[in-house]
DNA sequence: ATACAATGTGTAATCGATTACATCATCGCA
DNA sequence: TGCGATGATGTAATCGATTACACATTGTAT
């Protein structure tokens, strides 16, 4: 049990070298000859050597250690972000570490004293709310962070996201290419800076279409099933002629699915909607989504966090918006 | 910028004390007297002091963090569990980490190397695949783990999953008390354990009520949509009078759906499935699904981890089953 | 031959916190 | 009064790796 780790010294003392020697080979330092190198890397592998991190970390005062912090686990876009930030940072020698701030500032902050207590070299933070003072204990410490997904209001800080606008822009107008005239929305809560960017993209749209915004078959809400299946009936029965929707994201857009599914409504209605997740297995008939590239924002985040790392320089915050990818089945084009 | 931090030794100086009693006033230690902790408190709160976990790691050999090893991230499931466990581990003052090993053994092995690096105080798997000897890494080191979800064969370790084969069974039992007689089966990968299960506990079912098991309505693959799409197809050929199916996991089930929903058979079969997520979004129609106890498997692993951790005394592993839940939706009972 | 650079290696301080042991004051009790 | 017990605090070693500096050896230029 708890079987003692060969340590540095131990190494030394076996290919009767000093542990400063030993250390150079560890760290590839050039001016170890290569006899001494070939000796030291023996012994360490005869007896199973590993760094200690730790003792490594103390010294240098660097973890090469990243965390993550995110409001949910169970979220498939939060997710997808995560695994591209991983995967980029381990490319680079840093590991990755997920922290859940459960939705809520307050655990939001306990996360990020957290971080500052196991030195992390950095943070990419999904916020959890609009407010982000808490996020200046990480500036006082000098640790550098991405903002990812959700801008905070009055932050300055680097961050990276969707290019809601005009991703809501593009699918609009593929749909009016392909003949639509009458576009209802289901714009979700326009306190989100998300939900409200898609739905200026979508009115941009029509705008640029010279298609007139009708209030009557545009409703707002939260951003749950609930509310997509309730507004689409409401938006039925203010326009029964309506065939075509456009919802701001995926749960909204599942929700008024059902609506039509339980109404027997069919394939009357075609949908343009962000996001995707599970459209070709719950799906049969013709949709415009817009695909977020969410690992690709994570590996953008990652890239960016690893600048700030790196360089000491200070330099101003950077907003990096990532296009969106129109995905139309069945559509014209 | 990179703020020097306040050691123990600013602290100590600021309050004229000794290292010693600021460390001991940071661990609770009993014998400093009221004032001399007042004291220290208040130089600590003044100075905005923070302990250095990671010198405290190195002296202690404890990091007080536990890694979670997960073969993805974007599967709601495992986040489930992960959710449950890192819950369970804040209350009791540890750290979790989650390492995405990517459904690759070779991917599993580097980063177990990297938690013995990292030196986590324990560790909860689920395993990539049904091998499992790299584990013997963390035996090795003395590191405990307990594995989730899946079982590896020929493995002598900790385990908690669900009862796969009572939750198939309960439910399949409850349809044929519904009235089923013929049941159709989306057996999936009988080489997985948790697929292989659930086609017992639907075979006991039929068994303890008689019916014969009828092997042209039982049909086996991988565990994606696809399959499920293919092979509701093929049932329904085999025997175009089905009228209840069985589908081991969410993505079957989700597949054979469409099938249904493509070919407008509309709501002319029920099925009978593990999993709900999305169910109570995408469904209209009736269903019965065993609902596994995610969080509540997270939560036990991480208390059986707990247990290893603190106890030096060796004791014989534990698997742990839980039992799911079945949720039914307009049938009878 | 002399000086000086380049190369390879060792010595020892250091990172920040913990803790065994030492020290000193105080108190109770015979 | 004197003894040990108790309580409060300090001194210094320690965890394992890194690294500034010192030193020795060899090569090179003058």
């Amino acid at each position: 049990m708890g079987k003692q780790s060969v340590t540095i010294k131990d190494v030394a003392r076996k290919a009767h070298f000093s542990t400063a020697t030993v250390s150079r080979v560890i760290n590839h330092d050039p001016k170890v000859s290569r006899e001494t190198k070939a000796a030291v890397e023996a012994a360490m592998k005869e007896m199973g050597y590993r760094v200690n991190t730790i003792a490594r970390s103390l010294r240098s005062s660097t973890t090469h250690t990243v965390a993550i912090l995110s409001p949910e686990f169970r979220n498939d876009f939060f997710m997808a972000v995560a695994e591209g930030i991983e995967e980029e940072l381990r490319t680079e020698g840093y590991t990755t570490f997920i922290l859940n701030s459960r939705e809520s500032i307050e655990e939001e902050k306990a996360r990020i004293s957290l971080m500052v207590e196991k030195q992390v070299d950095g943070a990419i933070i999904i916020p959890a709310g609009d407010r982000g003072e808490h996020y200046s204990m990480l500036v006082q410490e000098g640790i550098p962070f991405v903002l990812v997904d959700r801008i905070v209001e009055g932050m300055q800080a680097d961050a990276v996201l969707s290019d809601n606008i005009n991703g809501a822009y593009q699918a609009v107008d593929l749909a009016i290419r392909d003949g639509a005239q009458r576009i209802g929305c289901i714009g979700g809560d326009q306190k989100l800076t998300s939900a409200r960017e898609r739905y200026t993209g979508y009115e941009r749209a029509l705008r640029m279409h010279g298609i007139k915004v009708d209030q009557r078959i545009i409703a707002f809400s939260d951003m749950h099933a609930d509310s997509g299946y309730r507004i689409m009936g409401e938006l039925l029965e203010a326009d029964p002629e309506l065939r075509y929707v456009f919802a701001v994201n995926l749960f909204l857009h599942l929700g008024a699915e059902k609506y039509l599914l339980e109404h027997s409504i069919g394939n009357l209605i075609r949908f343009i909607a962000f996001d995707e997740a599970l459209m070709n297995i719950v799906l049969s008939h013709d949709y415009i989504t817009v695909r977020q590239p969410l690992e690709e924002i994570g590996k953008t985040a990652a890239m960016q966090l690893l600048q700030r790392i790196r360089s000491t320089e200070e330099s101003p915050p950077r907003i990096c918006r990532l296009q969106p990818e129109i995905i139309s089945s069945g559509f014209s084009k």
